[in-house]
DNA sequence: TATGCGATGTAATGTTGTAACGTCCAACGA
DNA sequence: TCGTTGGACGTTACAACATTACATCGCATA
């Protein structure tokens, strides 16, 4: 099996990483996004936008309402900073922002943490399928539910 | 590219083996679920429990509960007479009930159409990459957005 | 200063999904 | 025949997720 090889980061320097690929595309950083980045970074659950909400909302002392994190989270997907998991309807921290590939996603039913693959191979054989079939500016969604290994 | 091969049914040739299969599985073909399939089965794009609800109401010429609809839709997606397309909290009848295998949709951003395709080598190879990591039980959701031949 | 623009605030509303509990009816055994 | 049981469906309320429209704020710059 193929498997893409690249830097994790984690903590102060995913931060930094996401600062600088966010700026890199032409976006500011501002504190409300790094509050959202930093809260949504805690999570290793995929996190819903409310949930997001509430704890930005305790660490700035003032109602931070949805839709302004909506705003931004959108955003962060929009430049590879996070990435929404369709079927949790909840959003993840990009590890490795900046580095721009498909991601499969392994959610565990039982305790709902959520891991990555990454299978260059695999994502573009999808890809090479769908656009096979007549699709352009194709976006592959590959999840996986099931048990894992520690909820086995 | 290996491609999976089967009969696909529509229409009245679909109702009939969606309750076949439904027998099968030891549950019950009643006028509420028959109704249900049917209109499920109207649909190309994927359809919301709502709209389901709607249009049944009017069938009916009574209130049908969301509720009710979802009861019975999850009674579907086990049963495998309908499937759940995770990025448009949406679903579709499966036009090959009883043939149990992944499937993979592509819906279209733009007109919201949705076919799919079956690749089984592409399916396992998702599967075999989850078991990897130790998953178990599990359910792969392969979506792609995009944007589809007619709209392009 | 004014004015334009991006970011955020506020409120309302729309959409999707679940929980809790009640009723109906068919099947079945006493 | 009667009572009991269990599955299907009804009803209501509510929880969770997401968007729309418009207001405000502050900064850059004409």
């Amino acid at each position: 099996m193929a498997v893409h090889h690249h830097h994790e980061h984690a903590g102060a320097s995913l931060a930094q990483a996401a600062e600088s690929a966010l700026v890199e595309a032409g976006e500011q950083w501002t504190d409300m996004r790094a509050d959202i980045f930093a809260v949504l970074a805690t999570f290793e659950k995929p996190a819903s936008a409310y949930d997001i909400a509430d704890l930005v909302s305790q660490k700035r002392g003032k109602r931070v309402a949805p839709n302004s994190v909506y705003r931004i989270l959108d955003l962060f997907v929009a430049t590879n900073l996070a990435r929404r998991v369709e079927s949790a309807n909840a959003y993840l921290a990009n590890s490795h922002p900046g580095c721009l590939h498909d991601c499969i996603f392994l959610i565990c039913d039982s305790c709902g943490t959520a891991t990555h693959i990454d299978d260059d191979i695999l994502t573009m054989n999808v890809r090479a399928a769908a656009e096979h079939a007549g699709f352009a500016e194709v976006r592959p969604v590959i999840e996986v539910r099931g048990k894992c290994a520690d909820c086995g």
